[in-house]
DNA sequence: TGAATTTATTTCAAACCTAAAATATTTGTG
DNA sequence: CACAAATATTTTAGGTTTGAAATAAATTCA
């Protein structure tokens, strides 16, 4: 039988190790590994077979999602990338002539980021490939797992919300 | 009860879609943000905390693991990084005194990479605090869940490991 | 042996990424 | 109104990342 100390009493104070948190560190590790290689993989295809990359690839996600458009702040928010990031991204986009940027009706500062018509043709159809190449790459995991994995990392998520402002 | 066409046979073709190829694309969409999530908390910390970056943390690490040192291509293999993107990462942990290059007997063109005296006692302290920084970050993630996500974790590397060359 | 090939690493250009500073604009307050 | 504070975005500097080309050395084999 495997002595466990009690979380949270013993190993409040900080540095300590035990059995959790050392779990918890090689999940972590396994996730980033998965994480990794799935994200080479599909950098790989979309490098390959559309002459694009990922990053722009889950731009235009994001703006097949809110087909009337995001500002950018909206989008690094999204996407979870700092807004100097995006402003690089959209501006390759836009010189693809995949997304346009708009002004804002009252606020000079902004801009919305939307789909052109060229974007959203092109997107709907990567996205139908995009999908077959994650399903490929994730054939050993079957429905159940997927079901586990998605709540699992919901938890996970949940816990490392930001705190929203009021 | 759902009707799921049967996977491997009407899906084989190509961009079909599927309730499954679905939750995968799910899963895999879960995975990123946890991911993008954790590391850039990590990052952060690494940067404030420790005035260092992960990828650097990620080389100590692997060559903590590796006592007598590693050539450049096994460090780049191990951390699924490119080749020139190790030699910078490398130059600036040499720079810091925390690494070596070493010549390799009978091999001129390869060198191996080791750690300091320094460079070891710098990771053993920095390893225990970036576990606590892990663990409190998975807090909501029991052992139960810990273990079942390496258990899916594993299946889904095992699947898209390198085929190894003979 | 010596030329062709392979292997190990570095260099390079281009893109991505962050944090911080700069810019422009809007909002809040006396 | 004036002006400080807040907000939206871009710019900048420095590091990370890739894929391809370049270099250098080892290996193969005719």
């Amino acid at each position: 039988m495997t002595m466990n100390k009690p979380e949270g009493l013993a190993e409040q104070s900080g540095t300590e190790t035990s059995d959790l948190s050392k779990a918890r560190l090689r999940a972590w590790l396994h996730i980033l590994k998965v994480s990794r290689k799935i994200e080479g993989e599909l950098r790989e295809k979309m490098r390959t077979e559309f002459n694009t990359t990922l990053p722009r690839f889950d731009v235009l996600a994001a703006l097949y999602r809110e087909r009337e458009g995001m500002r950018m702040s909206e989008l690094s928010k999204s996407l979870m990338v700092s807004n100097g990031n995006v402003t690089g991204i959209v501006d390759r986009l836009v010189a693809e002539g995949l997304i346009v940027r708009l002004p804002v009706e009252n606020d000079r500062r902004a801009s919305i980021v939307r789909l052109t018509a060229a974007g959203e043709k092109d997107f709907a159809e990567r996205a139908l490939v995009h999908e077959a190449w994650v399903s490929e790459l994730f054939s050993d995991l079957s429905s159940d797992d997927a079901d586990a994995l998605i709540r699992i990392l919901r938890n996970i998520s949940h816990h490392n919300e930001a705190p929203h402002h009021d």
